[in-house]
DNA sequence: TATTATTCGGAGTGAAGACTCCGCTTAGAA
DNA sequence: TTCTAAGCGGAGTCTTCACTCCGAATAATA
């Protein structure tokens, strides 16, 4: 691959995640082009869809989040680090629409195994491996499993408000996650 | 107006929120008219614009939410209305993506003052009601606001997932809003 | 530096969808 | 039943995009 091209790809890519970060699926491809500084052309040759583009942009944002949970998950204090990581999966900005993006396309018709879900599948191991050592620490709820806890992520990435505002809606929510009472 | 009128301004608004409740703003409005039998001409004489139609539909909606929510804030128990309503509004299935299509749209550039956000104000309100009779009664925890609540409640209601997963979501976040151990 | 395979750019094409227009239909009054 | 103002339907227009095509530009090699 060609040193240009190489570079112009990850214009796009960049670019590509600024645009469906702000606009979602309703970012065009022109607009995309134009912050990356190259023609749509070019935006077509590396992507030949701008479906693959999106779900690129996806894959790569993904699989950092799942790097970092992972990452974090090494670290000493269980609860803390469980805590931590979803506090930033929830403010991780320019990702949110993009999520939206992704649960928003109806179930790819393409029947071939899919990229993304792959990619999220790694993301959500990296949450139930906090979540269960974050458990085994007695510091987060017993009962909680990996769906509820995504799924909050999930909804809270998703919600528009003041970042205080969801700071401390998220502060809310990790203490329905704190251990019950009884436990 | 004419009797026929009215028949299918009603049916036309029904149409609409099966429709955007499925796809949001992506709903197209010719599938609105098909599913109200009407020409396409017939929905834009009563809504001269999309835009108008969604915010009807959405005016519509809210409207509802904030009388059912301020009807059960009448009644006795104060905590079980207020995470009654909680859940109500949550799962108050085809307005999900009504609402993200409200919350979508970039802060009406028509600087009239908003049929939507007087809706939406009601429904806050409501809210707050039944939160500060909770909180008085000692069933929800003091240093919430509407704010958070309001958001929690969004962000949740636009959660795709298993029902039964969204319903224990719910549970887990209503334990967070439970009174702390302190008070 | 010369050569060429690769990549670039952006005008052009086709499809989709919001919105208009106007001849036809009909509710409802007389 | 007749009349007509109000309402209906849907073909057609216009705009916005996703995507294609090919001549111009250029990185990499000899």
């Amino acid at each position: 691959m060609r040193s240009d091209a190489r570079a112009n790809r990850d214009r796009v890519l960049a670019a590509a995640e600024e645009v469906f970060g702000e606009s979602g699926n309703a970012g065009s491809t022109e607009e995309v082009a134009r912050r990356a500084g190259v023609g749509i052309g070019t935006v077509f040759r590396h992507f030949p869809t701008k479906r693959a583009l999106i779900k690129a942009t996806i894959v790569r944002h993904l699989t950092l989040l799942a790097e970092t949970a992972r990452a974090r998950g090494e670290g000493g204090e269980a609860g803390a680090a469980f805590r931590e990581t979803f506090r930033e999966m929830v403010s991780g900005a320019p990702a949110k629409l993009a999520l939206v993006a992704l649960l928003e396309e109806p179930a790819d018709s393409t029947g071939s195994a899919d990229e993304v879900e792959a990619a999220a599948t790694m993301v959500r191991q990296a949450v139930e491996e906090l979540l269960s050592r974050g458990q085994q620490a007695g510091e987060v709820r017993a009962d909680a499993t990996v769906d509820e806890v995504y799924l909050l992520i999930r909804a809270l990435a998703n919600a528009r408000g003041d970042r205080t505002v969801v700071d401390r809606a998220v502060d809310i929510v990790l203490d329905g996650l704190s251990p019950r009472r009884s436990e």
